[in-house]
This record gives structure tokens, C-alpha cells and sequence, in this order.
RNA sequence: CGGGGCGUGGCGCAGCCUGGCUAGCGCGCUUGACUGGGGGUCAAGAGGUCGCAGGUUCAAAUCCUGUCGCCCCGACCA
């Protein structure tokens, strides 16, 4: 492609609105142009990579036997009421009606779409197993769209599902899929770890996450120093947590109970401040109400006062719960700021204690009043489980630093963006939409499904986010825009005549290739050709032809080398190919 | 949804508090000349209903009200 005759309109500027690198650059070098909040263009640049990215994807999807399809974005509002998530999905879904006030919305995911298609053609267990994938738009009206790619309203995916006879077969799948994700994002030349992520339904080691470590993830991921441990955070279980109940807790004679003034003291800090203790020596009391049901019993957590509740554990203990609103809290009786896991003699809430929190005996904690904590405070004195009715002790924090793994060996902590996730279903989607099949016996049974999804976008932010320097990004070879950038010093006479041939040749070669055949200043092209970051450039002038040299710089590195004009072709080409082939 | 901030040529900003000449500056763009290995110089230009609507005023980019849009922090996020 000439330069002249594309369209890669880079800045010098910083937009305003962009705070993370790879939103900048990707701004700066012509990549995409937002038009609306968490809505993109994909600009000439941007869309080569982007298309590299999903042709590597195809690949590698194809070659584990994954057959691509193509679904409307447009979907049946009830195809989602049968399943629940048209609610359970609640605002982030988006919803449109046509003309005769049909609802519809636009798919933030396919698994209903894919498993209507699965039930109207699979009958029996010889067509499976079965694994359909597409690479195209979802949409989510996300709450507040941020950071250039990272999170945005419209964006592209590639989901994958799979549909099963047994178990046996979606592990099998699963690890198929595992090994091509691995595959995938080496190919792209991406960093990614995959660690262990939230494991819906069918529990144990099934769901990983691909995270590509670098500071302006949203994902916080938690990793044994050793190695022999890799999970996200909500889902990281600190070794100790044993499995404990309420009978567990140390039944030691508590000191007088007594209650402090604790005037304006509502957190942790202030009251360790006020009363000088350590936050391990309080227990911190967070009141929950059932999301969609605010007035049914409160669930109340309870964990020690250096930790934080992990609501994803939460939920899978007593189902979809959120942070109860101050003020209905209040009125029901809970003084927060200042409640203690004794409310729950008093008031009727399901009570879910940490198992660590269990242990502590001597605790401050709230006195379930204003203004007021309490000292020697343990969950055997002051529980009364008649009251109280049965709590529930578990693991229902975060790790935090501090924790091992359970080889012993201390967890650090490291933010990274979700690149992709593979999951292993089961059967919520068939069972809801009666996608069954006949086995050997005729006997009917809902097909078991895995889905696995990568953002092709975000691979395109992890790369930037972990490949640039001051003067732009630093493409890997096999999703650059362009594989090789020619500048010539000046696009004319001999200067011209050489870079167009090479240019020529460069393409009868099969490298992508770019020539700046633009009227500009070498330090402007320079500038340019850094800014967008391909991985090659040659720079064709006056004083190399006359030696019968061209100047190659590799963009990751700081010298450039000279190279003969003869062969020089050849020598680029395979160059590129070398380099395609780094993993 | 809570808190904070911002809307002024394509981009980045000043002007607003304290209303008043023709609304400025840098980048980019056009034309010409010089220049030609890291965003060059000089000269001459084009380009803006100051987000939108209403109000106050002799007079509004500036003050008031409303509204729309955008960004950041938090909440939320298969």
C-alpha cells in the first residue's frame, strides 16, 4: 500500500480523552476514532491488525475442529426470557423494539442464539460432539465505558461453543480449546497467563482466564511465588482456609464485654486509630440485601478487619446479593457503621462469617449502635445460634498479601486484562431451551455445553499495552498492520525509482508492505513510521544507493544496520518470515 | 447510579471568575519560496452560529436555568 493513498491519520497530540497508553497510541497512530461513548471506528490501520488477529484465531480454531458460523445481533427478547437472563442480565442488555413493538436486543453473547440452533438440528448422540464458533459484534450497554478498547458499548468476539454427550468429552474439548488459546496468543505475540477463574456450575478446575499482565487491567490476579498457582482474585482461596463451622469457634472465656464510644468512627481505620489496635483485632460486619428482593432477610458478612469480603464468593454461597442501600438498612435497625455480627440475635438475616474471622476471640467490633463499638467480642460468647439461626461459616474474602499458596509459598498480586476465557457450561442453556439428544438407549439428555470466548481487541490493547516505548507502539510481526514500512528520504528520482522497486518485489514476495511515497520531511516519516510501529523499515536514500545499500532498522531495536540493495528483497522476505514464526 | 471535571475551527488549549473593540494561540490544512536523515524556516491564506435551548442585560463564549454529550474516580461488569 502507498502512504499516499491510505488513510492513517496520525496526531502529535495526546487526545484529551484518553488516559491509558494503548488508548493514546492507538488514537495517535490512526487506529480507531471513537464516535460515541465506548463506540469505535476501526480506521485502515487498526482494521488490518484487528483482521490478523481473527485470521490467526480462525486457525487455530479451525484446526481443532471448530466449524465458524455467523449469528444475527439481532435477537428475539424471548429467546432470552427462557433462559432468565433477560433479567439476569438486567441493564447491561440492550433493548429495542421494531415496528410492531416486538421487544429485541442486541446480543452481548450467543449462547441462547447458538443452543436454539443446536436443538432444531442435533437429535442424536452420533452428532456430537459438536463445537460452532463466530467472530463478530456484541453489544453491552456497560455502565460506564472506559479506556479506549478496554471496555466499550459495541466491540468484537470470538466465541466458541461446544456441545457434549458427556462430561469425558467437553474435558477433552475443553483442553483442546486450553491448548489452542495458548496457541493463539503466542501466535499473536501477546504475554498471557492463564489463570484460574470463576467456576460456575459444574465447580472444581473448570473455567480459566487468559490474562495479559500489565498495569491498566481491570483484573487483579493472584500468583504463588513458586509458580504452582495462578488464579483471579475472585476466585483465589487462601491455604488456610480450611473447611470450618460455627462449631469451630474458640470457646475461650471472653474478657469483659464492654462497649466504647466510638463517636464517628465507621471504619476500620478510624476506630484503630481511636481505640489503638490493629484491624486483625476487629471484625468488620457488611450488611447485603438480595438483589431484586430488598425487603426479604438481609444476609449479613463477616470478615476480620484487615480483609475484605469477596462478594463473588458471597453470592455462590447464598445467591445474588449486593451492598444494601445505608438508608433501608437503617430503617430495618442496622446501625451501620456500626453493626456487629450480634445483629443477628436481634434482627432475622442469614449470617456468613469468614472463616478467619471465626478464630479471632477479643475482637472490637460494632455494638449495633451509634457512635458505640465493643471490645471482647467472639462469635462462641456472643452467637446465640438460636437466634441466630444456623450461620454459615466459609471462605468469603480475598487473599491478601500476607496468604500462601497451598505449597507454601507466598501470593503476589498483579493486574492484567481478560483476554479470553474458557469455561465449561453444563447444562443451564440446554436444559432451559430442552436442547436434548437420544443416546444409545433412546434415552434423552440435555447436551453439555462449554463456551469460550477472546476479545480480539483486547489482544490488539494487551500488545500495545505491553509493546511500545516514548516514540509509539512495537507491533509483533503477526499482528502488524504492516510488516515492512519503506521510507525513502525523498520520494523522488533514484531515491523514488529504488523504493518503488523494492516495494514492488516486497509484495511479489507476499509481505505486507508499506511505502511513505508522501511529500513530508524524513523526520516526519520517521516519526510516523515509529508512532505506528512496524516491525521492519528501510530507509532508501541518496548516499545508501550510490554505495548500493539500503538501511534496515528493526523497530524494536535501536540501531539500525546497513544492508546491500542487491537480494535486498529476498533478505526482507525472509526477514518476515523469521519472524512470523516467533512464538 | 453517587462524586469530580470538561464541551471554544480537524486536534490540543487560552479567554469565562470581574459581561463590552474584529474570539485568540499552538499543531494540522492550503498556496508560494527556501529547505531536505528525526515532526524545518519565511510569507500569504482558508477554516469557528463558543454543545443545544431558554432567560437576564443596551450588550452574553463569559451570568442564570434547563438539556444533551464526553472524560476521570467509585459502584457495576457473561
Amino acid at each position: 500500500m502507498l502512504w499516499s493513498k491510505t488513510l492513517i491519520p496520525t496526531t502529535r497530540e495526546v487526545p484529551a480523552d484518553s488516559e491509558i497508553i494503548s488508548h493514546q497510541l492507538m488514537v495517535r497512530a490512526g487506529l480507531i476514532r471513537r464516535i460515541s461513548a465506548g463506540v469505535y471506528d476501526w480506521l485502515p490501520l487498526g482494521w488490518k491488525s484487528l483482521m490478523k488477529v481473527n485470521a490467526i484465531i480462525r486457525h487455530h480454531m479451525n484446526a481443532i475442529g471448530a466449524q465458524e458460523i455467523h449469528m444475527p445481533a439481532l435477537l428475539p427478547a424471548d429467546l432470552w426470557r427462557q433462559t432468565g437472563r433477560y433479567s439476569d442480565y438486567g441493564p447491561l442488555l440492550f433493548k429495542v423494539k421494531d415496528r410492531r413493538n416486538s421487544e429485541m436486543i442486541l446480543g452481548p453473547t450467543h449462547e441462547e442464539c447458538v443452543t436454539e440452533l443446536v436443538r432444531a438440528y442435533i437429535t442424536s448422540y452420533r452428532q456430537l460432539p459438536l463445537t460452532l464458533y463466530q467472530i463478530q459484534s456484541k453489544f453491552r450497554d456497560e455502565t460506564r465505558p472506559r479506556n479506549g478498547l478496554l471496555r466499550v458499548r459495541e466491540f468484537f468476539m470470538k466465541d466458541a461453543y461446544s456441545f457434549h454427550p458427556s462430561l469425558e468429552s467437553l474435558t477433552q474439548t475443553y483442553n483442546d480449546m486450553f491448548k489452542a488459546y495458548v496457541n493463539i496468543f503466542a501466535q499473536c505475540g501477546v504475554p498471557a497467563i492463564a489463570v484460574e477463574a470463576e467456576s460456575g456450575p459444574i465447580g472444581g478446575d473448570s473455567s480459566h482466564e487468559f490474562i495479559c499482565p500489565c498495569d491498566a487491567g481491570e483484573d487483579v490476579i493472584v500468583q504463588a511465588e513458586d509458580g504452582t498457582y495462578c488464579a483471579n482474585l475472585e476466585r483465589a482461596v487462601p491455604a488456610e482456609a480450611g473447611q470450618k463451622s460455627f462449631a469451630d469457634a474458640p470457646a475461650i472465656a471472653p474478657e469483659p464485654f464492654t462497649t466504647v464510644e466510638t463517636p464517628h468512627a465507621t471504619s476500620i481505620e478510624s476506630v484503630c486509630t481511636l481505640l489503638k489496635i490493629t484491624p486483625q483485632q476487629m471484625i468488620k460486619t457488611m450488611v447485603y440485601q438480595r438483589v431484586g428482593a430488598p425487603d426479604a432477610p438481609p444476609v449479613v458478612a463477616c470478615v476480620r478487619g484487615d480483609h475484605e469480603v469477596n462478594e463473588s464468593k458471597l453470592r455462590r454461597l447464598v445467591g445474588p446479593v449486593e451492598l444494601a442501600d445505608e438508608d433501608a438498612a437503617r430503617s430495618k435497625g442496622f446501625a451501620i457503621g456500626y453493626v456487629g455480627p450480634h445483629v443477628a440475635n436481634s434482627i432475622g438475616v442469614t449470617l456468613v462469617i469468614d472463616a478467619d474471622a471465626l478464630m479471632v476471640t477479643g475482637a472490637t467490633t460494632g455494638a449495633n449502635a451509634p457512635f458505640l463499638h465493643v471490645t471482647n467480642f467472639s462469635f462462641a460468647a456472643r452467637i446465640d445460634p438460636q437466634k441466630a439461626g444456623a450461620p454459615i461459616v466459609a471462605d468469603i474474602r480475598n487473599v491478601a498479601p500476607g496468604d500462601r499458596s497451598a505449597s507454601g509459598s507466598p501470593l503476589k498480586f498483579s493486574k492484567g486484562i481478560e483476554l479470553g476465557h474458557v469455561f465449561k457450561l453444563g447444562t443451564k442453556y440446554t436444559d432451559a431451551l430442552g436442547a436434548v439428544f437420544a443416546d444409545e438407549k433412546q434415552v434423552n439428555h440435555s447436551m453439555i455445553m462449554g463456551c469460550y470466548g477472546i476479545g480480539p481487541g483486547r489482544i490488539l490493547v494487551g500488545a500495545i499495552e505491553t509493546g511500545h516505548d516514548v516514540d509509539g507502539i512495537i507491533w509483533p510481526m503477526n499482528i502488524a498492520p504492516y510488516e515492512v514500512v519503506i521510507t525513502p528520504i525523498k520520494f523522488e528520482g533514484n531515491v523514488a525509482t529504488a523504493a518503488t522497486e523494492l516495494y514492488e518485489k516486497l509484495k511479489a514476495l507476499g509481505v505486507d508492505v508499506l511505502l511513505d511515497d508522501r511529500d513530508q520531511r524524513p523526520g516526519v516519516k520517521f516519526k510516523d513510521a515509529d508512532l505506528i510501529g512496524i516491525p521492519l523499515r528501510v530507509v532508501v536514500g541518496d548516499k545508501g544507493l550510490s554505495a548500493g545499500q539500503l538501511e534496515l532498522k528493526m523497530r524494536s531495536k535501536k540501531e539500525p544496520s546497513l544492508i546491500a540493495l542487491d537480494g535486498a528483497a529476498e533478505l526482507l522476505a525472509d526477514m518476515v518470515k523469521t519472524l512470523r514464526a516467533i512464538k
